[in-house]
DNA sequence: CATCTGTTATACATATAATATAACAGATAT
DNA sequence: ATATCTGTTATATTATATGTATAACAGATG
């Protein structure tokens, strides 16, 4: 799993590890069952903290993408198990495009416009087909 | 004009405030060329400090949609001086939404649905024609 | 002339982000 | 069994962001 961190953006690294994380799993690239690197040898390979990769795990885990087992490690959990659309997430959604959509009305980019560039995120993160 | 704040939420007063000004402007309850209220009275209106305000004005006049004249004070500018969709705003939206359709396409909600979403929200915010 | 305006400077308190070092208990492999 | 690797927890430090507080300046207004 390839993982690229800009570390002059303003979003804290363990966002980007987590936004990097759940794109894999989105994308195929990480399957359920899969196992993660330990958070000592991933923060080893991008040269950061393993306080920061644990954060980003633990969250991963609250939210419900990845479980911990004393045995198996770091694993994505199964398709089964994996977070579904609750209330509680249609709700911090709005909350997270409202402002989005009035700056897109402010500056003049229309319903269509705007539904195309997320028609074209979905098809740039939704798993290829193989061969 | 009708501000209100989460002083208990993790987005800073500043950001909220700027969100609520573009809302406005979107919505049509803030029109072209209409007056905001000095930093120091809004402040005061709504409790906060004025320098918060200004960090906000600051920044929403950075980006062009209020001015601050000497004289008639701080505006919202003119339909044809608005901000419009530039490069640089398609790359924010881009990597603002990128994680939004990652985690949606995880959980299940599919394209149509959170195109759905946006249109409510279009439809939410958009001005409503008086009678 | 007094008052209001945006703006700037300085200082302080608090919270978050990231790093550093250390330790603990369970699991693994030599 | 012993050394190593695992997630986890604790503590400390540094840097940055946020919000507040107080003060001052220059232009505009009544």
């Amino acid at each position: 799993m390839m993982i690229e961190l800009d570390l002059q953006s303003e979003i804290p690294i363990y966002t980007q590890l987590m936004d990097q994380i759940i794109e894999g799993i989105a994308s195929g690239r990480l399957e359920p069952g899969e196992s993660l690197p330990s958070v000592r040898s991933l923060a080893s390979d991008i040269g950061i903290n393993l306080h920061t990769v644990n954060k980003a795990y633990t969250l991963l885990k609250q939210e419900g993408f990845i479980q911990v087992h004393r045995k198996k490690g770091v694993i994505v959990v199964q398709k089964e198990e994996m977070p579904q659309v609750t209330e509680h997430y249609l709700a911090k959604l709005g909350q997270q495009l409202r402002p989005v959509v009035a700056e897109s009305l402010c500056r003049g980019l229309n319903q269509e416009q705007l539904t195309e560039i997320i028609a074209r995120l979905y098809n740039d993160i939704q798993p290829q087909d193989k061969e």
